[in-house]
RNA sequence: CGGGGCGUGGCGCAGACUGGUAGCGCACCUGCUUUGGGAGCAGGGAGUCGGAGGUUCAAAUCCUCUCGCCCCGACCA
């Protein structure tokens, strides 16, 4: 545990994967590209999701639960979506000893499942809109795999609603893309730009895909969540069809919209720093550490019972806390450690505090000692709480305001792009040829389109071909 | 799938080229001293060296095969 972290600024990937083990957020098992959730990453993930399902149930969704395992045929249904996960399947061949009759699929997303049901569950306009979340695991047989970033395994929340109209199931789509831009922002403490994806990016069945996009310290994209709107695409390949109210037979709407444990990479990777994670005190698993400082037994029992009583007084206010009274670690490497798991807010109490009728609080943000008193410490810390979620979401703005940039030059642009120097905004002609040409030289992909109709007048960036509007360009995890 | 790395007490590694009683650091246990930024000393426990064959009087070390994981690239949330 003593070991050193890797410096961002040296090797980010290895900051990255040192951080999650070191700070217990995750281990490698014996599978490959598998990974065991420890309990702090767990707790994590189970505060995110606390959060998430609230703003579910707010919008009127309810949890279903449905199966694991696929026939193989349902993924077959519609063409885009059997052609982009096709490769990445894991199929279950044999059962009870006996090679199947159908290879059944291990869900790799629910779409087609879901939709089967769909078609035995709407007859009438009357049982729209059905607006379902679950909360499972998936399975996608990648090629390469990174902590919380990409594994085999993940746990995620899907969400598929169908609706009588168009237009529904658009404002469905829109709706819960804002649900994902406020968890990330308010919660999170993760600035996300929001846009659709090219066609290049978007979900294999989908006929817009948008999309949530954040800046990582080592200036990549992460795309963070999605939001599909399917359009008819899923009714029409599972028969879905409901009658409305003028007696004729309509096809189904439909949207999909998902996050995964794939934020709390998100989480390390945009407020970690050389020491370690920094968690948003919303949903830290630890909000605020107490460290006791003594020499003498007697110093001990009187600098623990203050402890216990600020502690409680603490927990009573609706704090996440926790007295670290292991008396085999000095508190030096108890302030190390904390700061590696990134609590926000750190208690020492120690004689001197004793006598003075005070705390000494440390900031993860800063770091530099300040007394506290006593009296009235919980409603001080909770306020401490909310100014270290501002601080930290201020903080990572800023990180992502200077080092986005306008870029008309393609000269420019891959000079730009290689370090990477972080996001680009640029004039696109709008084809395909255009964006894998980009990739293809760069690394770079478009990342988003910007909404709205903020058009201004360009050229591309690569073809000098005139742009309506400028598309944000990033090198991505 | 290509390229690279690694498998040796719980963790991180050395030992291998040049075969000869398996070692170091951290962690762990005991004791004393310590405790406001990763404690010190003393004593102690713990490993059939990823697996299978082979060479040899003798293999962690040499040979053959094999399994697994990680990292870097091509595909992807």
């Amino acid at each position: 545990m003593a070991k050193k972290l890797c410096k961002q600024s040296q090797n980010f990937s290895e900051w990255y994967n040192g951080v999650v083990l070191e700070a217990q957020l995750a281990d490698y098992s014996g599978v490959r590209g598998c990974m065991v959730i420890r309990p702090y990453g767990y707790e994590l993930w189970e505060n995110m999701q606390r959060v998430l399902d609230g703003m579910f149930k707010e919008t009127g969704h309810q949890n279903a639960y449905f199966p694991l395992l696929i026939p193989e045929s349902y993924l077959k249904k519609e063409a885009e979506h059997v052609e982009g996960f096709s490769p990445e399947l894991a199929v279950v061949t044999h059962g009870g000893g006996k090679v199947l009759e159908e290879p059944l699929v291990i869900r790799p997303t629910s779409e087609t499942i879901i939709w089967s049901m769909y078609r035995k569950w709407i007859m009438s306009h009357r049982d729209l809109p059905l607006l379902y979340n679950q909360w499972a695991n998936v399975v996608r047989w990648e090629m390469r795999t990174r902590l919380f970033l990409r594994t085999t395994e993940f746990l995620w929340q899907e969400g598929h609603t169908a609706h009588a109209t168009d237009s529904e199931a658009q404002e469905e789509t829109m709706r819960m893309l804002g649900v994902y831009k406020t968890f990330a922002e308010e919660y999170m403490a993760v600035p996300v730009l929001v846009g659709v994806k090219s066609d290049a990016q978007k979900f294999a069945g989908a006929v817009r895909t948008y999309c949530i996009e954040a800046m990582m310290r080592d200036r990549k994209a992460l795309q963070a969540g999605t939001s599909h709107n399917l359009g008819q695409n899923f009714a029409k390949a599972f028969d879905v069809t409901y009658q409305d109210a003028d007696g004729s037979r309509q096809f189904v709407w439909a949207t999909s919209w998902g996050v995964s444990t794939r934020l709390i990479g998100a989480l390390v990777m945009t407020h970690g720093d050389d020491r370690g994670l920094i968690m948003p005190p919303k949903l830290a698993p630890i909000q605020v550490v107490f460290v006791p400082i003594y020499r003498s037994d007697d110093e001990k029992s009187a600098v623990l019972a203050q402890c216990q009583k600020l502690l409680g007084e603490a927990k009573a206010a609706g704090l996440r806390v926790h007295l670290d009274d292991r008396d085999q670690m000095r508190p030096g490497w108890k302030f190390a450690q904390w700061e590696l798991k990134g609590v926000p807010l750190r208690i020492e109490l120690g004689p001197r505090d004793l006598q003075k009728q005070q705390v000494t609080l440390v900031s993860r943000l800063g770091g530099q000692k300040t007394p506290l008193p006593t009296d009235g410490l919980a409603q001080l810390l909770l306020q401490k709480c909310d100014e270290f979620q501002d601080a930290l979401f201020q903080r990572a703005l800023e990180f992502r305001e200077e080092h986005t940039y306008e870029v008309d030059d393609w000269a420019d642009f891959k000079e730009r792009i290689r370090q990477p120097e972080g996001f680009l905004n640029c004039h696109w002609d709008g084809t395909a040829e255009t964006e894998a040409a980009i990739q293809e030289q760069t690394k770079a992909t478009i990342r988003l389109i910007p909404l709205g109709d903020d058009a201004r007048e360009g050229r591309c960036v690569y073809s000098g071909k005139p742009s309506s509007k400028r598309v944000l360009f990033a090198k991505a995890y």
